[in-house]
DNA sequence: AATAATTTTTAGATAAGACTAAAAATTATT
DNA sequence: AATAATTTTTAGTCTTATCTAAAAATTATT
């Protein structure tokens, strides 16, 4: 069993580790979590003690299997939490990240598996993350950011990588949400502009917002 | 806002003025805590900055206004993630209480109020115990013990006073619920045992049953 | 009313998790 | 290869919430 402060390092760490797949710097955990080197250094002291993660100094860490696997049970709650908030009690999919956050942490399997029953077994978030099963294991689907689609190209939103309520609350303003389709009708070299097709309607989005919508291509 | 352990001896303080309305002494609340004596003096200091709570050294405490409110917030709380645990992810109500014990202390006015209204804004818990509103105040029915009641006495079922599992789990066995229509046939000198009518059926139950059964009048 | 028993508080210690400041190691730059 | 810049670690401090042991106050008993 592990700690709150412990779950949430275990989380962070997971999740820079997939992006990049050699050992998860100090500091980059620090930035994430909003704290300082020095008490990351402590507290991956503790978890290579607990066998969740390999640390050599001043090498960073890599998870262990076993911490793997506990990475992503916390982040299946967070995101099965998130769609039952959205599915179930009506809030927006920019709302939910802090509840998530504490909601991830309680304990009890029974309760994480009937969420996911009660929501029919979801596999991704309302953001379009993929839902770890019950094993700790990921389905990742194949999906490309917006703004490397070329002329004409098509695809299904189906995910944000930046997931800030202001960006989400953006897109909201757009009509823009998973679910639709995309179609690339002009790009604009001077600013990376894009016009596309979506939802009935032909707008102009900025290269920032191409840069942040995942699209599974047709 | 209140920290996991605060809200802790809040809701402590909460249950136990509820059957007494003199100063709470230190010693009971260790007790309900299954802490020590020593770690409460702090605890009771901490909350009496807050305004919370009075105290006296010596003199036990009682808390403010505001402290009662928090607190009722809190079981507000609980209450109400025991019926969403029973109602809408098949939990037995033996099996709620610890789980709703971490529930309680995550913090979104939305999410309780969304649960409220999912689940038809519920005026008790499973165990027949009354979920104060969103103001924290509480609406009493009036109850009785089984054991109180007289030959012929006639009522329905509302509540447990003791809700342990092995309680629960012993009335399930019994075929004994909430809002069942019971009728007292007899009742033992001996041993303060009843013979009672319950879901159709005559059977005698120890004084020890009775004395955990509310019961409203009818 | 004096003593005994109990309750409560104080004083000091500990563990978790965070911090600052300084030292040590690594990486980058000239 | 030497120096500079950056990263990481260590050492020591702080806060929260707990504990034990002893002292102080209250309550009960003779």
């Amino acid at each position: 069993m592990f700690t709150f402060s412990e779950e949430n390092y275990l989380k962070t760490i997971y999740h820079i580790s997939s992006s990049s797949n050699k050992g998860v710097s100090t500091n980059a955990i620090a930035k994430k979590l909003k704290t300082k080197a020095s008490s990351v250094t402590d507290m991956i002291k503790k978890l290579a003690e607990k066998q969740v993660l390999v640390y050599k100094k001043y090498q960073g860490v890599l998870l262990t299997e076993e911490g793997e696997k506990s990475a992503a049970l916390i982040v299946r709650k967070h995101r099965l939490w998130e769609v039952f908030l959205v599915e179930k009690l009506n809030f927006n999919w920019d709302e939910v990240h802090d509840v998530a956050e504490q909601l991830e942490h309680i304990k009890s399997s029974k309760l994480i598996n009937e969420i996911d029953a009660l929501l029919g077994f979801p596999k991704h978030d309302p953001h379009g993350d993929p839902i770890p099963d019950s094993e700790g294991n990921l389905h990742q689907i194949e999906k490309k950011l917006l703004s490397t689609l070329k002329i004409n190209d098509t695809g299904i939103c189906v995910g944000v990588k930046d997931s800030s309520s202001a960006f989400l609350q953006f897109l909201d303003k757009l009509q823009i949400a998973l679910g639709q389709k995309v179609e690339v009708l002009e790009k604009e070299d001077f600013d990376d502009s894009m016009t596309i097709k979506i939802n009935q309607k032909k707008i102009i989005i900025s290269h920032k917002i191409a840069n942040n919508l995942y699209i599974q291509k047709q």
